[in-house]
DNA sequence: TATTAAATTAATATTGCATTCATAGCGCAG
DNA sequence: CTGCGCTATGAATGCAATATTAATTTAATA
């Protein structure tokens, strides 16, 4: 089994605390909790957490002064926190991301959008930690995630953000089919509704600028990035 | 014609019920419904649904407890859940997601809301739950699932849809003989309606393909997979 | 706010496949 | 040898999936 992420929740309400920890729990995370800042802080320095999970009004010591002291600690700096907050103002009011914070979660809490916020946040950590992958090379084509561009045949494309990314997607596992299913989830993320012919569009608009090369068709599948 | 999610929507009030089957039905799903948890449960185990669309408050077993007895059973535990809630209550949200619930609607429902809902809740579950990606290699002969393709003496073959998964299904367990009723549960799917003489031509075309190699028949009984 | 680019949807054309059909072949029982 | 039950084969058809283009909505930038 792989290691499962810590997560610390920070909530001064048992309920939601206890709730959200089962809830993670079930996912396989190992959950630990915390009442307020003050707790927090100690806690994470001890258990050194993936990333802390913490409401921003609290007693004793709030969530966004918390924020700031664990992101001045070199021990705990690295941590990845999302607040929660009541509304998704409060949060700019706030000032949440000047205190450090990765990301915020509004209430009333969706399920699914915690789960897959988490996930996200964890998920682009790793992937910064330990992908040197920022740009892919192919015989007579780059892709420079890292500047943004297409190198094709020695010269420099631009291309808008979807195609960029729906090409550096496809590519990053070269040969490998995709449905339309996990191309919408994984390029266009989880609270996006879009027809599937979507896709198809964004794909023609690469072909031409990429000469009908790469990207190839599986009908009744979906696409694959390929090399002739 | 697509086969469309079967849905499962319960509530105890006649004229919601009837509201989101309409509206469902006009999208294509097939809708089913159910008045309690109780009826859900057995509904749920004779038909089925990709996902049950469930009210909170109910008579006879209220939609919490029902959503932990279908997360308990094996044969449902794999449906997702959305509740209906009167209000976006925090609480009664958090308690549904530890039920296993994998999403909440905040009643008054606003179709559109509704629709694109449940779109994006079975767009992800397909998109995780797709079919094994494993590849089966034989001597001079491999079935790449994950790139949708045969390699057969060193050559990279693509094939369609149909032959490529009664291909993989024979491969599965090499020497075994399927009965045409077998290929048709297992490749085409309870659903579908179709004569079986379809099969024959799909193996003739594997067939010419692989230079009639490995697809071997048993007559009066069906076909196996089989290196020589 | 006007202007332009990009993303998405809608509308239509095209193509590739799945399926059926019609017919031929094969092996076996009588 | 003949008729029956099965499978093989090639061709025809209909339709679902994709390609393509145009139109519309949304977002970005000046």
């Amino acid at each position: 089994m792989k290691k499962m992420p810590k997560i610390l929740v920070v909530d001064d309400e048992q309920d939601i605390l206890e709730l959200i920890r089962h809830a993670l729990n079930k996912e396989g995370f190992e959950v630990h909790v915390a009442a307020n800042g003050l707790q927090a802080i100690e806690q994470a320095k001890k258990i050194k957490p993936e990333l802390i999970l913490m409401d921003v009004m609290m007693p004793v010591m709030d969530g966004m002064e918390a924020c700031r002291q664990l992101k001045e600690n070199d021990e705990t700096s690295g941590i990845a926190i999302v607040f929660l907050t009541a509304r998704s103002e409060e949060f700019a009011e706030l000032a949440g991301f000047e205190a450090g914070a990765d990301d915020y979660i509004a209430k009333p809490i969706r399920p699914r959008v915690l789960l897959s916020r988490l996930k996200a946040i964890l998920r682009r950590r790793n992937a910064i930690q330990s992908a040197p992958h920022e740009t892919m090379s192919f015989s007579n084509l780059k892709i420079d995630r890292e500047r943004f561009v297409v190198e094709y045949n020695g010269k420099t494309l631009q291309f808008p953000r979807k195609e960029f990314e729906l090409l550096s997607f496809l590519a990053s596992r070269p040969g490998r089919v995709f449905s339309r299913d996990e191309i919408l989830e994984n390029v266009w993320g989880n609270e996006v509704l879009v027809v599937d012919r979507t896709i198809d569009v964004h794909v023609r608009k690469i072909r031409e600028k990429l000469d009908e090369k790469f990207i190839h068709t599986v009908k009744g599948v979906g696409y694959k990035f390929e090399l002739d």
